[in-house]
DNA sequence: AGCACGCCGACT
DNA sequence: GTCGGCGTGCTC
């Protein structure tokens, strides 16, 4: 008996897989899905059984070493999956069965010693007799670093990695500066030091988790000098109880009943269908949601239903778990590694039918999947920015095709592909054009900042909105501001020389916070404390340009001093509480106006929220991407729905420097459709997504002309590959710098591939190994279809 | 990732 | 003639 194993080792050639012997004792434990350790060159690693065969063509086969699980871990359709995803984003097949299962069972790799063959010494082997840590051998004999790979080679001693489950118990470090130490106590040399040195200064305490590499080891040597003092704090985890008025639903509209019955069929069926519900805001859609999962569930299928983000649409898992209770398992991110793990099981056991998650909660392990619901599909949080880069729509397909199922797909703004795809049968459309309640979607009232500019209006907020602002107030009604940038200000900016204060080791430029008295790389959270001038020209006249979260509050609470404000954006979120408490406030009226980024747009349902500002609409058009009308679009539209919920009437006014731009246009008199049809002929026009496929290659590392170099090697590879095989229907554009060309000390260079022979490419590229031909140092990291091409 | 293998310059 | 730098390639 032959086991076929992916081995996870971060190697070359790893998408093929390694013949193991079965030994005799764990003939009955192993089957395919098993996760095993296996011999592997001179280390032991995980590796995951795929199948069982009779013969292997190869000699001198290794046995497997060991079964980490009881039962396997995987199923045959999950298997399939990992496969099909291996190759789809060209990735090593361990990479993808990592990511199927929750963390805490693959990150506790602990290194361990143990006696090997040529092991002779009695001592040495009573003493192994368990595995034993290196510090706890070298403790106990005596043996220097040197000695053990020593040992090593001569096959005394085998190192092998140890998986065990974390405590469900999370702790977090937090430094402080020792009383009474001053910058003297620390050598004049170590930059670094001094700069964490100012950062505790200034905050006080930090967590160590948080710091960027560099700061960690300064933070360690300061420990050790007693300098900064280190306490370790436990995390508490949080419980999801935000008290929400339930909205009485009674009876479903025209609308909705017509969708729930078109896709209820297909769930009858058991036929492979795929939805995209394009329904407004408020119009129903989670109902709906509601009543295709319990069909599903009377059906004896398993339902799988995601949202972007867990922590941010606790409405959504409230109403499941309200209308199922103990058959629903909820997989956040708020959870700890070990409660992860207990829903897993939870799921993996057949104890629920139904998961609510995020992104990763697409590889529950159900065993038979009959419905998989997608909320607000057009977000981009359903692409996974790390290796497996798979986009979760792709993988409810892949999975639904295994396991025959229905997708459904839901927005009040598709995106452009998807919407596309229905008009190719790819998806059916089903549409919900009407709001369940009463109201109406509220008005929005564009402004024209440049000419607010022109008739001496130089504040943030134009007279229409400062207008509608006040009467809110007035009425004890609540205001919603929203900026989608965070801190105090973007650049800080020398008024005598122009020199601009930028990060040293990522090429942008320094936001400031803290009303101008920290500069902070928001990449690698480098800080700088207040400048008092400016570096090159010691000139003392800085300005602070730019407008962010932070300052906007400062500026409404100069002209609204009475009103009481909350701010929700990243800096305001210290702990994992922090959302829903704010969102607790603000439901409770202790705040007049709330002032967010990204983050309150999704979800919010306040009913006395009668005014919406959006400071400034266009700060997404400047990007240099294709999707950054559509992105635009999509957030115009989300921001707006948070006005008129309740029973009032709500106005929203939409401030932008291009307000005869079509996104702007048509996303302030909702036509979506309208901008659909002109954005789907500039993709047309410029052949991107939807008419053609994208295959991005980063290249990165830290010597600048290395970079360039093998980035112009990609470009000739991926030519001659095209020569070669004749590829058709195919573009090589490249490379380019990147946007942001340097991070963290490291170089970026891009090369795009736009094709319409994606299939051809994957094969090849698979083929070819491509990301792992070059040479040490240089990462090449390829995202198929990547989310955006900056 | 590790580690061996092998090819080239510096040195006993 | 040997030691050790690191570029290349393999691990069932």
């Amino acid at each position: 008996m032959i086991a076929e194993v992916a081995v996870d080792c971060p190697m070359k050639k790893l998408n093929k897989v390694f013949h193991y012997l079965i030994p005799p004792h764990l003939k009955q434990f192993i089957s395919p899905g098993s996760r095993v350790i296996v011999p592997f060159g001179r280390q032991r690693v995980l590796g995951y059984v795929l199948d069982i065969k009779e013969h292997s063509d190869i000699t001198q086969l290794k046995y497997i070493h060991d079964i980490l699980d009881g039962q396997p871990l995987l199923d045959e359709n999950m298997i399939k999956l990992g496969k099909w995803m291996a190759h789809r984003y060209i990735t090593s097949l361990a990479c993808c069965f990592n990511a199927m299962l929750p963390s805490a069972l693959k990150t506790n790799a602990v290194e361990k010693y143990t006696v090997g063959d040529n092991c002779y010494d009695e001592k040495l082997k009573t003493f192994l007799s368990t595995p034993k840590a290196l510090g706890e051998l070298i403790k106990a004999f005596g043996l220097s670093s040197q000695d053990i790979s020593l040992y090593i080679k001569r096959g005394v001693l085998v190192k092998q990695k140890h998986y065990e489950h974390k405590s469900s118990q999370k702790y977090i470090d937090i430094l402080q500066l020792t009383k009474g130490v001053t910058k003297e106590d620390i050598s004049k040399r170590a930059y670094r030091q001094h700069q964490l040195f100012e950062v505790l200064k200034n905050q006080k305490e930090v967590v160590f988790q948080k710091l960027p590499v560099e700061l960690k080891r300064a933070a360690n040597s300061l420990v050790e000098k007693g300098v900064v003092l280190k306490k370790q704090k436990q995390v508490f985890r949080e419980p999801n109880n935000i008290n929400i008025q339930e909205k009485c639903v009674i009876s479903l509209t025209s609308y909705q009943k017509q969708v729930f019955e078109t896709v209820s069929e297909s769930l009858s069926n058991l036929k492979r269908d795929s939805f995209l519900l394009w329904g407004v805001t408020g119009s129903g859609k989670t109902e709906i949601y509601l009543r295709l999962a319990e069909k599903a569930i009377s059906q004896n299928n398993d339902v799988i239903v995601l949202v972007p983000e867990i922590a941010l649409t606790p409405l959504m898992v409230n109403r499941f778990k309200n209308k199922f209770n103990d058959n629903v398992a909820v997989l956040h991110s708020g959870l700890s590694q070990g409660e992860k793990l207990d829903q897993w099981q939870k799921i993996k056991e057949g104890k629920v039918k139904i998961v609510v998650g995020a992104r990763s909660a697409v590889f529950a392990p159900f065993k038979n999947v009959g419905l998989i619901i997608i909320d607000e599909e057009h977000e981009n949080t359903y692409k996974q920015e790390e290796n497996p880069k798979y986009h979760t729509i792709e993988i409810a397909q892949k999975r639904l095709e295994l396991s025959q199922g229905v997708l459904l797909l839901g927005s009040a703004t598709p995106s452009i592909e998807s919407l596309y795809r229905t008009e190719h049968g790819e998806y059916k459309l089903l549409n919900l054009p009407k709001r369940a309640t009463a109201n109406e979607m509220p008005l929005i009232d564009v402004v024209d900042m440049k000419s607010e500019l022109e008739n001496g209006n130089r504040s943030i907020f134009s007279k229409k909105l400062f207008k509608s602002i006040k009467k809110s107030l007035d009425n004890n009604e609540q205001v919603v501001l929203f900026l989608n940038r965070r801190g105090f200000s973007t650049t800080t900016l020398c008024r005598k020389c122009g020199f601009t204060f930028k990060c040293p080791s990522c090429d942008l430029t320094l936001t400031s916070h803290d009303n101008g008295n920290f500069l902070i790389c928001h990449y690698c959270h480098y800080q700088l404390s207040k400048p008092n001038s400016c570096p090159s020209c010691k000139s003392i006249h800085l300005s602070f340009n730019g407008i962010g979260t932070e300052k906007l509050q400062k500026e409404v609470q100069k002209v609204f001093p009475k009103s009481k404000i909350l701010r929700m954006d990243v800096d305001t979120m210290s702990s994992k509480d922090s959302y829903n408490k704010v969102y607790q406030q603000f439901a409770d009226k202790q705040g007049d106006i709330l002032i967010g980024t990204q983050m309150i747009a999704k979800g919010f349902d306040f009913p006395d929220v009668t005014t919406v500002g959006i400071i400034i609409a266009d700060m997404g058009l400047n990007i240099p991407d294709f999707r950054s009308a559509e992105k635009t679009f999509q957030l115009v539209t989300q921001v707006a729905g948070r006005a008129g919920r309740g029973d009032k009437a709500g106005v929203v006014i939409l401030q932008t420097y291009s307000p005869e731009h079509y996104s702007i246009e048509h996303s302030s008199k909702y036509q979506y459709k309208q901008f659909y049809l002109k954005e789907i002929k500039i993709r047309e026009a410029l052949n991107y997504p939807p008419f053609v496929k994208i295959i991005k290659f980063d290249i990165v590392a830290n010597q600048e002309e290395r970079v360039k170099k093998e980035a112009i090697e990609v470009a000739e590879m991926l030519k001659e590959l095209q020569k070669k095989h004749q590829i058709q229907k195919s573009e090589i554009l490249g490379p380019v710098m990147s946007a942001r060309y340097k991070l963290r000390n490291n170089y970026r260079w891009q090369v795009m591939l736009k094709t319409n022979n994606m299939k051809q490419w994957l094969d090849i590229l698979n083929k070819y190994n491509f990301p792992h031909k070059f040479s040490k140092g240089i990462r090449v990291s390829i995202d198929v279809e990547p989310t955006t091409t900056t």
